[in-house]
DNA sequence: GGTAGACCTGGACGC
DNA sequence: GCGTCCAGGTCTACC
């Protein structure tokens, strides 16, 4: 019998907004409905319990400030807080952006700030190695493959799902390529205890610590460090890759090489401190919205 | 410290 | 349909 659950959210938060922000609500096993301008949306998700059944989920906002999180199978009292504190992860729901909202007027009117993550910083990790050096089509690809072949359920695989799997599995089911190694690599460091993810989410560690412990792991270049750096909540950091290139030299009329325009995009975004990415990623969404229309009105992305 | 080339895949393009 | 070229971020070897 499906369970039901609630939860209160932070002042003008939007689930439309806070899903649609962000392509991972596009990657699997995410998925976005749009169901029209009254209820807008309702956003599937499996998530785990705490002994790792997948529970598939569809979250909606019925009324502002209530979410009602309904499951697919029964859920045992016990298991609530656990669902909610992965929900609470990934909408960002005890994040608070009045100080960003103070100086970024226009994303305070898009409710704009709480970009979507996943549950848990090992899947943001992973789905981060399968962002660089692919087209986003093939990102979608991976995801989605390697939630069909490596997930319980369809579900995003755990490290110790994925660490089972093989190098030429990688290749040849998920088309991951040479991402392979370092995706097994990761896993069967996360799975085995070697590598522990929780040293990443400690608050009090210095947003540089941090930046050059991920630096550390194979396949965590500049720009991965900097996009998984604001899946933990720092958002000082730009992750300059070819789009922000694209971006400035087309939207700001930005010449010069790429130290120079990466120069030029740090100092555009330094009166935000310290929540450059966030200024950045709402000028790069709402160009992009610009030209494509309300990325909410979808149930993927297309770039 | 800076730079060139390799790593893979899929899409675009020409034939 | 086939072959070629290109885009994408990181790593490694080399200067």
């Amino acid at each position: 019998m499906p369970s039901t659950l609630t939860l209160q959210t932070p002042p003008n938060f939007c689930l439309a907004r806070a899903v649609c922000s962000y392509g991972y609500f596009a990657l699997a096993p995410n998925q976005w409905q749009y169901t029209g301008p009254k209820r807008c949306g309702t956003f599937h998700r499996p998530l785990k319990t705490t002994d790792n059944q997948t529970i598939h989920t569809i979250i909606t906002q019925p009324v502002p400030r209530k979410l009602l999180v309904k499951t697919a199978q029964s859920l045992p009292r016990s298991q609530h807080t656990h669902i909610k504190s992965q929900i609470n992860r990934m909408l960002r729901l005890d994040e608070s952006f009045t100080q960003y909202h103070r100086l970024a007027k226009t994303a305070a009117r898009d409710k704009f700030a709480r970009l979507l993550r996943s549950p848990t910083l090992f899947e943001d990790i992973i789905k981060t190695m399968t962002s660089c050096n692919v087209a986003w089509s093939g990102t979608i690809r991976m995801n989605q493959r390697l939630c069909e072949h490596f997930g319980a359920d369809n579900d995003f695989p755990t490290p110790a799902e994925l660490a089972k799997a093989t190098i030429p599995q990688l290749k040849n089911k998920c088309k991951v390529g040479y991402r392979a190694q370092r995706i097994l690599k990761f896993a069967r460091d996360v799975h085995s205890g070697k590598l522990d993810l929780t040293q990443f989410q400690n608050p009090k560690t210095p947003t540089d610590q941090l930046h050059d412990a991920l630096i550390k792991i194979h396949g965590i270049g500049p720009y991965a460090a900097a996009n998984i750096l604001q899946h933990l909540g720092r958002y000082d950091r730009l992750p300059i890759d070819s789009e922000t290139i694209r971006h400035f030299k087309t939207v700001h009329n930005t010449t010069g090489s790429i130290t120079q325009i990466t120069r030029a995009a740090q100092k555009h975004y330094a009166a935000y401190h310290p929540n450059q990415f966030l200024a950045y990623w709402h000028e790069l969404w709402s160009a992009y919205e610009k030209k494509s229309g309300p990325t909410y009105k979808k149930s993927t992305l297309i770039l």
